[in-house]
DNA sequence: AACAGGGGTCGGCATTGTCGAACGACGCTC
DNA sequence: GAGCGTCGTTCGACAATGCCGACCCCTGTT
């Protein structure tokens, strides 16, 4: 049998989170079956791991059809983790500021798998309906906050490197030597730019948040509609892209100031 | 040995979700031995289990002090929750009518753990700040929305009956006896309420969402400044208590509607 | 009425997680 | 600055633990 390299990832509990995973991936109901045939497990063991997660209310049965949906714990869990968070404790004042200057939405992200997790997000300063965002986890080679993560993260490794990029829109980056050149870009200046790449008319710009040492652990944005974040040129205004670095590196310096 | 009742709760995911809640009570970082202490439980186990959990990014350890808090995975699994929940779902469209009709905020509860779960929050339609409260726990004894669900929910188990009941304010009901009457009369007239027996300066109305069945599966409540909510005798006001009371049957209704 | 498909149960086996002691690093005190 | 206490981490042995797969029951369908 194959041996860990790492001794002790506890089995039960990477399955639990297999499973908690899928219930998410898949908005919506699974039944046992579907769920032991997705992670190739025994019918009795998921049932076993299922009635845990129930009892202990991370996941809930449908009494009537007896699928199995997430659990009301970990909304407490997960709100939990944003007062915990301290990007976002950091980011909370400057993003306000940001919006209310800008009059456009704002949203704050860090990494997650490869992807965007956004942890904050202040609405456009207007009375149209929006929904929250936070909590959502977005590509990152689509948006404007992935971009910046990408370019000031750690290195992807092989297995990322070789996934294909989806697309979303017709301008959606989906070459991975055009995302690397642009990823390149962003470094040399500091901020990025997605104009419809993720959104039809929707664009926006970001900048790095980076904690001692310089790498970047998360990234703010400013995102509205192309005609009003961008010149004619579809280029970002330049004094938007000025507003959010300079709140970028606001929350950067609370940040550092915060540990060292 | 002590042998479980039902075969099969797994006991290493009873212990990683004791970890993550009691991550979750004490907001902030937790040191090994500080967890391993309060669960009883060997060093090496709950490292291993820590570990384990950290793989799947259900927590995070600070590198430089090694502490370990909760992790980004939380957060998109609490969001996906809100995604699935269909009492959230269905007062969705109610609630914003009934904060704008109002001009109070309004929030939606459910029960768990014998607390009161916020699962969704419309802000008073003014331009004042204020934080989004979806995820909290709350006593239900001290809510408007807690007396409606333990009024119209199961009876309380004799562990629960026996817990004494905390105090928040000088008015907070912490006598049980006093509490169960309350109860019947809740019961009575069909709807709660709660001055300032939560937070100084503050009042509450809630009304029962009921599913097919009468049992009550969440409560909306509307909550605001006791001289804006209340007459001159501290009571609600009845325009205030109908439309509560209103929005609350409407959602049932779909809820009733949506699975039967 | 028979069948298919779903969720749930059970008991035996060995894999798996648990324990406790020992390690190395850090920081505090004296 | 040497010693001590504390903390996170590692390791190996043991057996308790959770896993598997066959079986059961129920519901809805053909």
């Amino acid at each position: 049998m194959y041996r860990a390299a790492v001794p002790g990832p506890v089995q039960s509990i990477e399955r639990a989170a297999a499973i908690l995973r899928l219930l998410a991936a898949r908005s919506g109901r699974l039944g046992l079956v579907e769920i032991s045939a997705s992670l190739d497990l025994a019918k009795g063991t998921v049932h076993g791991i299922l009635r845990t997660l129930q009892s202990v209310g991370f996941v809930e049965q449908d009494p009537t059809s007896g699928k199995y949906q997430l659990g009301a714990a970990l909304l407490h869990l997960g709100s939990s983790y944003l007062d915990v968070n301290e990007l976002r404790a950091r980011a909370l004042n400057w993003s306000d500021a940001l919006a209310a200057r800008t009059g456009e939405a704002v949203r704050v992200g860090t990494s997650m798998d490869s992807r965007v997790l956004i942890v904050h997000h202040v609405f456009r300063p207007d009375e149209s309906l929006q929904t929250l965002e936070v909590g959502n986890l977005l590509p990152a080679h689509a948006c404007a906050l992935g971009k910046v993560l990408l370019a000031y993260g750690p290195a992807p490794t092989r297995a990322q490197a070789s996934q294909p990029l989806e697309g979303f829109t017709r301008v959606t980056v989906v070459d991975r030597r055009a995302l690397t050149q642009e990823l390149g870009r962003v470094r040399e200046q500091g901020w990025s730019q997605e104009v419809e790449e993720w959104q039809p008319g929707e664009a926006a710009v970001a900048a790095p948040i980076r904690a001692y040492g310089g790498l970047a652990v998360g990234a703010i944005e400013v995102r509205g509609a192309v005609e009003r974040l961008c010149d004619y040129h579809r280029q970002p205004k330049t004094e938007h892209v000025t507003r959010v670095r300079e709140a970028a590196r606001a929350i950067s310096r609370e940040l550092g100031a915060a540990r060292w």
